[in-house]
DNA sequence: AGTTCACTTAAAAAAGCCTAAAAAAGTAAA
DNA sequence: TTTACTTTTTTAGGCTTTTTTAAGTGAACT
C-alpha cells in the first residue's frame, strides 16, 4: 500500500511528457502517462484511484477540453489543470469553464508546475478520504473496522456496504453518482450490479434509521444523497 | 440565503484598483478596497467577514508577501490570489510557498481574474457549511433536504422538482429563462423537455398554493417568475 | 383569425425499492 | 482436502415512484 497521490498526465509530445513524469515522480508523486485523449479516457475509467489530472489540450484523437468534459461527467471534484501551447485568452475561459483548477500556457517552468499542483493539492486535502471515521448525524461509522456505532449499539457492516458508505459519506449532502459508484465499488456499471447496488442502499437505510434526521434520497437517474448534520 | 462574498483587494495602483473593483462588483461580489499593505492588514483584522484576498505584490509600506504572510498567521485556509507586474520565477515559488492559490502577472485580463477566482472557490465552496434554504412566503424550501414546509406540514419534493424550485428561488421576483432552466436540468433544450418542464410548473404551483400570496407566473415566450414576500 | 405558446390531466415508460431466495465465498472442524 | 456451516453477494420479480409523452383546451401575441 502506498499513499503517493496519482496523478494521470495527458500529453502527446513524448519528450516533454516524460520530462514531466520524472519530475513529478521525483518529487513524490505516482504519475500515469497517456499520450493521447483517448487512451487517458480508458486508464481513468479503468483506474478509480487518479486524484489529479494534468491535462494537454492538443493531443491526437480527443483533445484535452474533450477529455475533461468527459471526466467532469463522472466526477465533479477532481482537479484539473490544462497545459497547453495556446495562449489564447477565450481558450483559457473555456478551460476554467468546464471546471478546470488551473491552465499553464507553455513553455512554463517545472518548478512552477509542482507549486501550483500543490496549491490545489492543499485545497483538496481537507476533502481527502485518509479519514478513517466519519459522523453521521449522531452516529459514527468506523471506516477502517466497518462498524457503524450509534450510542451504545453498533453494527457491523459487509465490505461492500462499507464501501457504499465510504463514497456516501466523502459526498455527505451533496449526490453521489450512480455509476461513479458501480465503477468504484463493482468496477462495472452495468443492469444487473445497479440492482445489487438497490439491494445495498435498502439495506444502509435500514441500519441509518437509528437516527431519524438521517436521510438516504435518491436523485432520480443520477444516483443517491446522504443527508446528515454536521 | 446566498450572501455575497466580501474579497479583500489590496492595489496600490488607484486606476487598475478601481477598474478592478467595479468589474468584480458587477459579478456580485463585495470589494473592499486598500491602497496599501498596512491598510489591507487594518481592514482584514477589524472586519472577520472577507473570503478571499487578492494582493497586489509592490505595494508601499507592507508589500503583498508580507500581508499574506500576516493573514496567514490568523487564517491557514483563506484563499490568496497575487497580482504582481514582476513575474520572476523565484517571486512567484515565493508566492507559492506563502499559501497563495494563484499567481497572475500583470497585464492580465479581467475575464482571467474572474475564472481563476471562481475556480477557487469552487474548491473552497463545499467547505463553506451553509444551510441551504430559501423562505417563499411563509414557506420554507430546504434545498438539501428536498423538502417544502408549510407551517406543520411538509411536503417532499421528487429531484426534479427541487431542482426547478431551486433555480425559480434563485431568480424570486423576477424571471428565471425557459431555456436556461431546461439546459441546467434537462441538459437540453429541446420540445418535448419542454413540455416536461410544463409539467413540473403546474405541480409546483399546486404545491405553492399553500400560501396563496405567492405566486408562479408564466412569462410569455421567456419563462417564470417566482413572485414571493421577501 | 390564425398561429404559437402555455396549462392541465391522464397514460406510458423508466427508474428505483424491497423482500426473498439462489449462488458464491469464506470458515472451521473432521 | 473434503464437508458442513455461515456469511456475503447476486439474482429475481412484483410493486411504487418519478419522469416523460400525449393530447385536448385555453391564452396571448401578430
Amino acid at each position: 500500500m502506498n499513499n503517493k497521490i496519482n496523478i494521470l498526465l495527458a500529453e502527446d509530445d513524448k519528450n516533454l511528457g516524460t520530462i514531466l513524469k520524472t519530475y513529478l515522480e521525483a518529487k513524490g508523486f505516482n504519475v500515469h502517462l497517456c499520450e493521447d485523449g483517448e487512451k487517458a479516457l480508458d486508464f481513468f475509467s479503468a483506474n478509480q484511484n487518479i486524484e489529479f489530472c494534468i491535462l494537454d489540450v492538443m493531443m491526437p484523437k480527443k483533445d484535452g477540453f474533450y477529455v475533461a468534459k468527459e471526466i467532469r461527467k463522472s466526477d465533479k471534484t477532481i482537479p484539473i489543470l490544462f497545459l497547453t501551447a495556446k495562449s489564447l485568452e477565450k481558450d483559457k475561459l473555456k478551460g476554467f469553464q468546464i471546471g478546470a483548477d488551473d491552465y499553464m500556457t507553455k513553455p512554463f517552468s517545472m518548478d512552477e508546475l509542482l507549486v501550483r499542483v500543490q496549491a490545489i493539492l492543499r485545497r483538496v486535502e481537507p476533502l481527502r478520504k485518509d479519514v478513517d471515521s466519519y459522523k453521521i448525524g449522531t452516529m459514527t461509522f468506523d471506516v477502517t473496522r466497518q462498524i457503524l456505532h450509534f450510542g451504545e449499539r453498533e453494527q457491523k457492516l459487509t465490505s461492500k456496504e462499507s464501501a457504499l458508505l465510504t463514497l456516501l459519506c466523502e459526498n455527505k449532502n451533496s449526490v453521489l453518482d450512480r455509476s461513479k459508484a458501480l465503477l468504484k465499488i463493482w468496477n462495472d456499471d452495468s443492469y444487473f450490479n445497479a440492482r445489487s447496488m438497490d439491494v445495498y442502499i435498502t439495506k444502509l437505510r435500514k441500519y441509518l434509521k437509528a437516527d431519524p434526521s438521517v436521510e438516504l434520497i435518491n436523485v432520480h437517474g443520477i444516483g443517491f444523497k446522504l443527508i446528515a448534520e454536521d
